[in-house]
DNA sequence: GTGGCTGCCGTAAACGTTTTCGATCAGCGG
DNA sequence: CCGCTGATCGAAAACGTTTACGGCAGCCAC
């Protein structure tokens, strides 16, 4: 309840006195500072941020878009929780607080967003979880403010974009199984709006090629990361005759692997003695099965990081560049680590 | 950019005629009202939130404290994804606004919780994935500060917790088993110091009373809800004789429960042929293995907007009881739900 | 005509900071 | 003694709201 006149008062200096030497200005000198800070201690004074914010124009918070409906599975992939955690952290070292925005984009219009930023004066916006929302989001990208999106290739004047390495990532697991002496690898991929999903057969294609593998059709199947198309999938994968089918898969989520695992068992296959399997994303099943899935782990810590650090690059760039040419779209890719379970063995 | 003085000059009124308008005092006539109302939505007015926080002593805010260290399961629980989203989404339609504070218990001091609360003025603080650091908390909950937690019992002048129907739940799952033909059933068992532990257990036991089982020393195994603990309480139960060996075991987690899925495995067994297995929580694991587990779902959904209730109506009550008893620590318990899959089958 | 009530509205004081614009004072060279 | 510089600080104006208080008109009752 102490607030910075009850400091100057205590102290027999001034309010403005107080302000300066609690924010660290130079301007004061050590004994009055020194002082200062005791007594601040001492009442246990805590500035009001809403003050603050109010004077100041800004709020020192960034908020985090999040769109958490139920309809697709990026919503509420389990991914996304420590995807917050990694932002939760990074803006607790930068000093920034995390405002999880209050908005629906399917109730509210997307202009809301910006009008709930504005009300905040947010430093800056971070969207993740979206899944093809993105026109909706046009005019947030547009708009100015800080934003950078997760997963997601945004353009905008100071808007940027994070997503782990999805293509190296593919690239390494083909890799892996090429290096356990699979010749005949296919892939089962994510939905095709989606970017990483995209990222990831590029990856794979990409390796394939390198490794000099051949590529037939069937051997690309199209899911949508949910568990059911993964089994479909893997079902006529199944079905090709011995001679023609794969060693080992590529799937682009962990949970069509599962799908996937399941329908070999049901063909009759052993994984990983007739067919290997790896997965993407690590989900927390990924260690709970039998047998355990080698898949390609995100670190999601660190793409949380990696997204708060390029939101507050265009934060502080406010003053310098005005009105430049909007950043290209390249975006921030994190590495992404290979862990290795039971689910691939060797090849042939 | 516009401010309530622009719109005042726009209509020809006074600012604070238009605030009453805006916020939907009565004593402003009908046509003042509607003009206002359109000008402000023409110039796309939003009210500052830091000063109306400032100018009312409070935010409509509420903080949400989740400490995500990695330490224990609680902490990083795919459960408390969904909570939060249930958490957002009452808030969402109460008007409120979400902060995900910026403490950390281990970095810096618990009172660190109450001071953010301080300096945003909140309204009220959840407190979520807590592990037994209940005491760091102590100040925080004695604090008067409206505050409740989750699957925690706290006392305060103005906490409260909720939790899931943990005892209900149980119950259900173990007469689930015994209409099904189970007679001999075992549990593996949380950490004795976490809440939803204690309640799983005390209702198993009750269960099993009211069911008129025979319960040998053997049929309660103590796990720490990892699953290796799960798999080494089924190596326990699966060495037992058959004649003596549970026909099904309640687990008071998935976790555990793939674990002790694993365990029978390995020793031969069928489940759910051999053995039953019924679990807890449905994690997403739970219906991507095969067998899928069946299991006693939270509403998390439910339980995040249980939590909200209970901490605005102490928010509301601020004015009413000023110095009363502090209230009886009973948490609210939100209903579970048996959702069935194939991990038990009939018994004997 | 007086008093009072009601409906509507304006004035101005808060709320707790930050920051601009000086003010004061000491020291110092000339 | 004068003017200048640097260090340290105070007075006061913001920032954008909400709200207590009072005013004014109109109406009704006496």
């Amino acid at each position: 309840m102490a607030g910075i006149k009850d400091l100057a008062r205590e102290c027999g200096v001034s309010v403005a006195t107080v302000s300066r030497a609690l924010n660290g200005h130079p301007e004061v000198s050590v004994e009055t500072r020194r002082q200062i800070q005791q007594t601040a201690e001492r009442l246990g004074y805590r500035p009001s941020q809403s003050a603050r914010a109010l004077v100041r124009g800004r709020s020192d918070a960034v908020g985090v878009l999040w769109d958490s409906g139920y309809e697709t599975v990026g919503r509420r992939h389990p991914f996304l929780l420590s995807l917050l955690v990694g932002i939760k952290q990074a803006l607790n070292d930068a000093g920034r607080h995390l405002i999880l925005l209050n908005v629906d984009v399917d109730r509210q219009g997307p202009r809301a967003y910006l009008e709930t930023a504005r009300e905040f004066q947010l430093d800056g916006v971070i969207v993740m979880g979206l899944d093809g929302h993105l026109s909706a989001l046009h005019a947030l990208f547009e708009s100015g403010l800080p934003c950078v999106a997760v997963d997601a290739e945004v353009a905008g004047p100071r808007a940027g974009c994070v997503t782990s390495d999805n293509r190296a990532g593919a690239v390494e697991a083909v890799r892996h199984l090429h290096a356990l002496g699979h010749r005949r690898i296919a892939t089962i991929t994510g939905p095709v709006e989606l970017m990483p999903a995209v990222h990831r057969l590029e990856g794979f294609e990409q390796a394939v090629g390198e490794l000099g593998l051949k590529l037939p059709d069937a051997f690309v199947q199209n899911g949508d990361f949910f568990m059911d198309s993964g089994y479909a999938c893997g079902t006529r994968l199944a079905k090709l005759p011995k001679s023609r089918r794969p060693t080992a898969v590529f799937v682009a989520g962990d949970e069509m692997a599962l799908g996937a695992m399941h329908a070999f068992a049901d063909a009759g296959l052993d994984v990983p003695g007739d067919i290997a399997v790896v997965g993407f994303d690590d989900i927390e099943a990924a260690g709970l099965v039998r047998p355990a899935l080698t898949t390609v782990a995100q670190d999601s810590l660190a793409l949380g990081a990696a997204a708060v650090d390029t939101l507050l690059a265009f934060v502080d760039k406010r003053a310098v560049d005005s009105a430049e040419a909007t950043p290209p779209i390249t975006p921030i890719r994190t590495p992404t680590r290979l862990v290795i379970r039971q689910s691939c063995g060797a090849g042939r």
